[in-house]
Parts: C-alpha cells; sequence; structure tokens
DNA sequence: TATGAATGAGTCTTCATTCAT
DNA sequence: AATGAATGAAGACTCATTCAT
C-alpha cells in the first residue's frame, strides 16, 4: 500500500520533470503529451490520470517553480540583515532576477506563462507544503517592515512584478531595446520610485 | 496593369481584415489559415503568394494597429494643450489606454503578442507611409518637452510601456488582482514617479 | 459466508442496475464500463469477476427485462377474461407495445438489441426463477387457444414479434413514416392477418 | 478541369467503394476511418473532404444500395409480365430478398442499419439520376395494380417492409427461429394476409 | 474477493503546405 | 497570379483489459 502510494508518487514526479524539461527545452507548444510521457518513461493514459491536459500541468508546473523561487529568496532575505524595506524589496526581486537571469528557459517559461491568477493561486496554495505563501508573505514583509502605510500592498506588488518581469523577460531574452546590463540600473530605481509613491497621498490623475 | 495591381492590393486587404478579425474574435492560435482565407474570400494558395505564416501576418498586422493607435494618440495630444511634460506622457497613456479599456480584444491581441522588437519595427517602418514613427516620435516629445534631462529616454519609455501594458492587460481582462479602476491611480502615479525619477541621478543599487 | 454471498449478490445487482441505468440513458455504444462501475460504486476490476464484457451484460440485462415484461403481459392475461385467440395475442402485444410506448427508452434497448436468439435464450433460462419462460409460454398459449391448428407456431409468434417491434420502433421513437397512433389500427389488423393465416393451408408461392 | 474534376470523382467513388468493402466484411464498428483510406489508397484528410464522418459514409452508401438494388427489382419486374397485384409485391419482396440470401453481408449491412428514414430520402432523392424513386415507385405501383383501394399505401409497404426485412435477418444470418428456407412460404403468406387486410374495412380494436 | 493504477493500442480530427491546373 | 484538391504528419484523448497488492 506504502508501495503504491509510493510508485504514484513517482509517476508524478517523472512526469513533471519531463514536463518541465521539455516546456524549457522547447516550449509548452512544440511539446505533445506523446513527447511528455515518452520522456518520463510512462505509458500514455497515465499523463491523462494526473493530469486533465496539457495546460494543467503547466500552470501546476509554474506554481512550483515560482514558489520555490519565492521561497529561496525569502530565506536568503533572512541570512542578510537589511534594514531598510525599499532594499528588502529591491533584494527579492534582485534575488529572482538573478536566478532567471542564469537560467534563461526557466524566465521564458514563467514570465510567458505566469498570469496572476495562476502565480497567486499556485504560492498560495501548493501542492507541497511549502512553509509560507508569497502574497501572504509580501503583506506581511510590508506590514512589518514599510515605514510608513503603504495606500494598496497588493497593487503595489502587483506593478512591480509586472514591471520587473516584463521588461526582464524583453532585455534578457531578446536584448531588447537595451542589455540587461544597461536596464538594471533604471529598473532598480523605477521599482524604489513606485515603492515610494505608493506612500504617499495619491497627485491629481488626468 | 495597374488592375492586377489594384487586384493583388484588394486581395491583400481582404487578406489583413479577415486575420485581424478572426484574431481579435477568436484568439491566433485557434484561426487557422483555412479560417483566414474563407472569411477572406479567396483561395487558400493564395495566402502563401502574401505571407510566409500565420505568424508573418500577425506580426504586420500588429504593427499596422499599434501604429495607428499611437499616431491618434499623438493628434489627440496635439489638439489638447498640455503644458506639463508629466502630463503629456500621461495623456497618451491614458488616450491609448483608454481605447485599449473599450476593445478589450484588441487589447487582448496586442498585449499577447506585442514584443519590443516587433512594437518598434511595426511603427518605425510602417507599410503604409504613417507621418511618424513612435520611436523616434518618444524621442522628439523629450527633447522638446523633458524639463531637465532624462538619463535615458528610451528605457524610460519602455519601462512605462511594459508596465502600463502588462498590468493593463490582467486587470482589464481577468480583473486580476483588482479591477482596473482601482489599478489606474496606482497606475498613473507608479508611471509619474518613473518618469520623475528617470531625471534624477541614480541612487545606490543593492 | 453467507455474508460473502450476500455481498456478492449485491455488486452483482449494483452492476445490473448501473448498466441498464446507463444504457436507457446514453445507449450502449456511449456507455463504457468505467461509466458502468463508477455508477455501481464499485472497482474497475470487479466487472471482470461478473461479466465478460459489456455485451454480456447487456444480452443478460436483456434478458430479464424481456422476461419480466411478458410475465406480466401473461399476468394481466390470466387476470382479463379474453376467450377469442386472436384476441389474446392482440392482448399481449398490446400490454407491451403500451408499456414500451410509455418508457421509449427501454424500446429503444430492447428493439436495437434484441435479437431472436437472446430473446429466447433470455427468456427460457431465466437468472432468476422465473415462473415461466416465455416461448413455451407461447406455445402452451397457442395449444391451448388456438382454434384450429397453427402451422407452425414458434414461425408464427416470430412473424408477429419482428413485425411489432420493428415498426414501433420507427413509428414510436421517430414518427416514421407515420405516427404510432396511424400506425396502431393497422399494425394490429396486419397481425390478425398473420393469425388467420397461420392457421389456413398455404396459397401457392412465387 | 475535367480532369480535376475527374479526379474527384476517383476519389469519391474510391472512398465508397473501399468502404461498403470494409462495412461488408468487418462491420461498421470495426472499420476505422484509418482502415476506409488504406483501402481506398488515398490520405485520410481526402476522408475528410468528402464525408462529415463514418456515419456519413454509411448514410450514403445504404442509399446507394437500397436504390439500386429496388431499381434492379422493378426492372426484373418489368420484364416478367406478371398480373395480380399481390404477385408483384411478392415478386418484389422475392427479388429483393433472394438477392440478399446470396449477399449475405449485404443483407446484414443494410438490415442493421437501414431505418425507414434513410431509406426512405436514400431513395428518394438519390445522388445518382437514378430513373424512379421507390416511394413513389410503390405508390404508383398500387395506385396503378391494387384491384380495389388500399386504405393507407405507405403504411403497408412500411409494415411489409419492417417484417421481411427483421424475419429474414434472424433467419437468414442466424437460423434463428428457423431456417430461412422454413420461414419462406409462412413469411409471403404473411405479406399476403397483410395487403389483403390492407384493402378491407377494419375490424374492430382491443 | 476486490481494488484501481497502469497500460498502450486505437481513433478521430485538424491543418499547414504543396502543386498540378 | 490564382486556385483548391490532396496530402499525411501530428496531436489529443479514450478505454478495455491486466495485474500487483
Amino acid at each position: 500500500m506504502g508501495k503504491v502510494e509510493e510508485n504514484k508518487q513517482q509517476k508524478l514526479n517523472a512526469l513533471f520533470a519531463s514536463a518541465y524539461d521539455l516546456f524549457l527545452k522547447q516550449g509548452i507548444t512544440k511539446t505533445s503529451i506523446m513527447d511528455i510521457v515518452q520522456n518520463a518513461g510512462v505509458a500514455k493514459g497515465t499523463f491523462y490520470l494526473y493530469f486533465k491536459d496539457k495546460y494543467d500541468i503547466r500552470d501546476r508546473l509554474i506554481a512550483r517553480t515560482a514558489g520555490r523561487l519565492f521561497l529561496a529568496a525569502h530565506k536568503e532575505l533572512e541570512k542578510a540583515d537589511i534594514p531598510s524595506f525599499e532594499d528588502k524589496i529591491i533584494f527579492i526581486v534582485d534575488y529572482v532576477i538573478g536566478k532567471l537571469e542564469n537560467n534563461k528557459p526557466i524566465l521564458r517559461f514563467i514570465s510567458k506563462n505566469l498570469s496572476w491568477g495562476v502565480f497567486r493561486q499556485a504560492i498560495t496554495k501548493n501542492d507541497e507544503d511549502e512553509e509560507l505563501s508569497s502574497i501572504d508573505y509580501f503583506r506581511l514583509l510590508i506590514q512589518e517592515n514599510a515605514p510608513v502605510r503603504v495606500r494598496n500592498p497588493e497593487v503595489m506588488i502587483f506593478l512591480i512584478a509586472e514591471l520587473a518581469s516584463a521588461s526582464c523577460y524583453s532585455t534578457i531574452l531578446e536584448n531588447e531595446p537595451v542589455s540587461f546590463e544597461e536596464l538594471k540600473p533604471e529598473l532598480y530605481e523605477a521599482i524604489r520610485a513606485i515603492i515610494r509613491s505608493s506612500t504617499l497621498p495619491l497627485s491629481s490623475e488626468p
């Protein structure tokens, strides 16, 4: 019985690993389910025992990947003793971007397929018992560290995440419109500006 | 001869219009070349006389669409007499977002498929003789209007564009993580912050 | 031990009931063994403990259903005191058709899948101890009631059964070529004609 | 152009012939579209150029087959000079059954899949320009030959057709409940009885 | 006896692309 | 230049059946 359960876990992991591997190598569209199961060494039907379709495994894969990335960032942040709130945010962004810069397939995979919804769900409710979910984590981070009250914490995080994700994708993977090296200082400055502006009362709108 | 040329132009336009129509309605993936030619009223083979494949017509279509959008924004900006540089940028962003908000299919189409490269190429070199290419336009706008020197004009535009595009996509189309109404003030504030921060010397990096 | 036996019987019945239910609802082709076992609340493997395949359960199901229907008809016939032989036959036909008219799924199920072989086997040798098998019953009915000798009793029954079954299927379920209401008098007249003709010497053949 | 048209007709015929062949040999369920196209020597996609699915080709095939059978019967009837109305009907039935008896696969194919609707449509409106459609033909036959007025011609034909079809299927193919030889005189007698009863006023119903 | 995970053959269907006309 | 019939690879998904537990 334990044996059966173990075996199931093995198959599941093999499928995850296989799909991850192929999605990164060839992209999702070019990866067929046939490819995934062959690469995993299981039968075609087995795939459908664990996943609804290709997009199911994709979303669950993104959840795992993004979750782990932020968990690692969090652990590093705790080691590094950083007092300033702004610097903490930048630290996390920098950590995550650093990882992605060194692993372009993951950057491509995550950026192209990560919707905010999947992101949140992915991180909030983990298959594996992550110690901490990202959204709550960010809220906590903000509540405990922001020097003054942030107007709308989730929106701030959202804006920073979207900005970082989109601009990194373009610069790191396509060197457009500039190299990532050139972008970096401007991006971080922009993020700092967003953080600061999120703590002040709004200026007038158009 | 002129008639032949005219006929060719007609087919080309029919294909463009048909693809645009279908891409907006059903998305690119779900649109087959068969669909496009049927909708255009031409034969299958004819498609390959004008385009390499589906992605060729897509890119050229995005170019047209984005170019026209910014041209319209520019014309409106000229009508409205806005002195402040920041306000001019916000005006353009607001105009474009306004259009997209009212035409979600276009928003989906452009956001999902617009890479910076395509965007620039699309706008810089137009199939039709647009009066003005966007990138140059923005450079001009900055040079003539920025009160102090912007550190890196194209990067600033790039950051603003990516931030606006990504965050609007999520909020307008999916209401994630908040409604667009809720996002709007925060987004504009963030853009203003980015503009301001782009004119100051950089703070220290991590 | 009695408990084990009881449990087996329960599973068997659950499978019968489930398959009957689904066959009537969706038809045989569209019903998978997976559907049957799920609906029955037993495991997939269990099905194969009791049945060879889908067609095995189908045939045994038809046997039960048809047998019960004719048993009920017989009981009603005994209650109603009908002297004429012809009228007795018509009574049974009318009773059975009446039931089927009110339960179209059963009509569809039986008509589409009832071969004479299955029918006879189904009724002659019952899983459950029916009091009487149909064929023998009909023979008995004829022997005891026919005013003059019927040339070939089983063939007469066969012809009547096939005629009634086929023509009801088409009219009741598809209203083709006429409504069942329109058909009914003609059908009964035809059956009477067949009964009468079965008792006379044959006319010449082509 | 004539060449293209000719080629298309060839493909269509090849598909028809192939499917006919396989349906007769293995039955419809066991015949896959792959089988059909391979047997026809065309590509898989070609099938879908001409037919919607397997059931589309089946219905059109039945139409052709049944139509031709009755056309042949009609021609033979004209050759044979038969005065009596009853005998004419019997002649046609006998002709058709004779053909089917010698070609059991066709009998199986037609009987199992011929609904009255398909039958009528099949014969009434032919792909090929048959000289005569069966239903109209029967009506004509009745009108011109019946010695007295038939109460409901189409119903009479329907009853005869269903009776003959169902009882032949069982006896010829499965020898159930008797051999076809044994059935034949009884069947013809029954048909004659139906014809006669269709020309008289109705007796009382149950 | 009962289970249900695993299998993998089997089937339908779509579609980009070619090429003879 | 234009057509559209033909191709056949590619892909998704189902399901009866087996077998280790």
